[in-house]
DNA sequence: TTGAAAGCGCTAACAC
DNA sequence: GTGTTAGCGCTTTCAA
């Protein structure tokens, strides 16, 4: 149906090899016959047959983004950042929506070893880093964000989690907040580990003892948030922050005060994480931590791209990115010392 | 470096025919080669090269997604209904983001040409239907969604937008409003033109007269919505509601009431379209108009892989799906007639 | 039920 | 500067 190289060529009167030379190199052809050559290819409206070139050449400078849900922003901001660098560098870019199934992500990396990538960026912290590492080791390329894996091949970019969770933690802790709850995504999620981790460190810094019944796990979705704040509101202990690890779970936790009818900021301090497009619409606005999403997706993705070609960059593979806090309605206010 | 057919026909003692039986048809081959061969294939971690399969086959089992913009979840959502409709009848989706940009949508269209897809859901309503059209004639598979295409090949699913945007006007109407602006977006997309003709039919049928000064156009995004908003400030033209053609442009409009020091609802009521997640959080909650995106996502997609397959349901191309109005604080005030 | 072999459309090595 | 040709890894006739 499609016109193929051979009909192209024979239009030309020229052979395949030199359709292709002019195709691909566009150097050491005549330029009397590339006109030829590019003349028949517009006649004829010619497009190379991608999986016969992929093939040939071992590779389809295609990149897989697997993200965690695509219905977060904060992923599609990085994937933005992604989908730019790579276009301008020739790649394209195609997005996996993992809907936070860790099932999803092992089956979209199977474009890895079936070739349909020639690599693949992952924005999911689900899967463990033993099975990414596996991968890398068997040589398919794989690079990810909002994350850090301890493997030579494996590129990363992410916000230092301890660092800002102790920010948000010494903010609260500056309004005068003790009482302070955290809101953990699902346990098994490095980020919901290292951002318990900075809650914990500014407790310790601050010599104020741990509680463990102050910590709720809520799945990093609203509803988790919600439930979570429900079940701390059952336990009856008082408490007069909520650090959630998430600006979705921050929202649950608007949704349950205002069912108890709770006021922000002024019986419960909010703060957020991820700094969502909602966090600033919703009222009172909501305090969270920004980063930068779409500079992350694009410094991962160029340096990506040259470890999959000339690797001039080998030294450089982990990068971290600095977040920032931004004081909003939901937390900017003092409570009396008790 | 990976195992190929011919490793594991090796292993197995078989020829790479039986292999291929082995892992395509399941018939025909005895039950003992079956598990020698599989056991080969697990042994090996054999995964049969897509691009040589695809160049043999002429087909991929890839389905390419362009959406407008993945940063706004209208979009999202049709993604996961298609998706998850695709992934049950083994096929794989791949989104990609048009950023807005009808010349993306053509470099993404390119995947049809070069057949990395057999075949492409737009979700953008800015190609002129006749490019779309040429390419449908060409053979390709092309289905869009959220506008209608008059081409025998192309399936289609939208819901009706004359007759909400009419509904919407009723509504204000009904709330005494006579003064009411029409926010457009950008003026080539089909949305646009049929929400206008709704505004102007309902305005037609209460023999209320249609000033073109209460026309502005806002791009359908939220910076759009606020330029237009101060333009429409600046006419110094008295207006009581604002009827904006989707959600993102609403939110530009809260923002230039809240630098003006305009109240909504009581001095101007404000719908807008998509019930994007926001129009739920915002203060005061935003009227909209509610579509069943994913299950739009899932309709077109299964009619679009009959199409490609059995072409069993030929007869039925276009679907129109209801939409629902939500009335909500941004709009639910009666005024004094004056 | 299984195997041999052609060929999908392209590129790259080699020859001229 | 250009042409010839082998071969990328798979599936699918056709024959046995």
């Amino acid at each position: 149906m499609d016109a193929k190289i051979i009909d192209v060529a024979a239009k030309a009167g020229v052979s395949p090899a030199t359709v292709s030379r002019v195709l691909n190199q566009a150097s050491g052809v005549r330029a009397k016959t590339r006109d030829k050559v590019m003349r028949a290819v517009d006649e004829l409206n010619y497009h190379p047959n991608a999986a016969a070139k992929n093939l040939r050449q071992q590779k389809t400078m295609n990149i897989g983004v697997i993200a965690q849900d695509i219905n977060n922003a904060y992923f599609t901001e990085i994937i933005k950042g992604i989908e730019n660098m790579a276009y301008a560098q020739k790649y394209r870019v195609f997005i996996c929506d993992a809907e936070n199934q860790p099932e999803k992500e092992r089956e979209y990396l199977t474009m890895l070893m079936d070739r349909t990538m020639d690599g693949v960026i992952m924005i999911t912290p689900q899967l463990p880093d033993e099975e990414i590492g596996e991968m890398a080791d068997k040589g398919y390329y794989i690079a990810v964000i909002g994350r850090h894996i301890e493997h030579a091949k494996i590129p990363c970019i992410y916000t230092d989690n301890v660092k800002f969770s102790r920010q948000v933690m010494e903010h609260l802790l500056a309004c005068g907040h003790r009482d302070i709850v955290f809101l953990n995504g699902y346990p098994e999620a490095i980020d919901s580990y290292e951002r318990l981790e900075g809650y914990l460190k500014a407790l310790k810094d601050n010599h104020i003892p741990f509680r463990p019944e102050l910590v709720e796990n809520g799945n990093f979705n609203e509803t988790g948030g919600f439930d979570a704040m429900e079940r701390l509101i059952q336990k009856q202990i008082p408490f007069t922050a909520v650090f959630a690890a998430n600006d979705e779970m921050a929202l649950g936790v608007y949704q349950a005060c205002a069912k108890h009818g709770i006021s922000i900021p002024d019986q419960l301090a909010v703060v957020g994480v991820d700094n969502n497009r909602i966090s600033k619409y919703i009222t009172p606005s909501l305090s969270t931590v920004n980063q930068p999403k779409y500079t992350m997706g694009a410094i991962i993705v160029e340096k990506f791209i040259d470890q999959m070609n000339d690797n001039q960059f080998e030294d450089k593979r982990v990068f971290v990115v600095d977040s920032e806090l931004l004081i909003r309605d939901s937390s900017n206010y003092n409570i009396k010392k008790s």
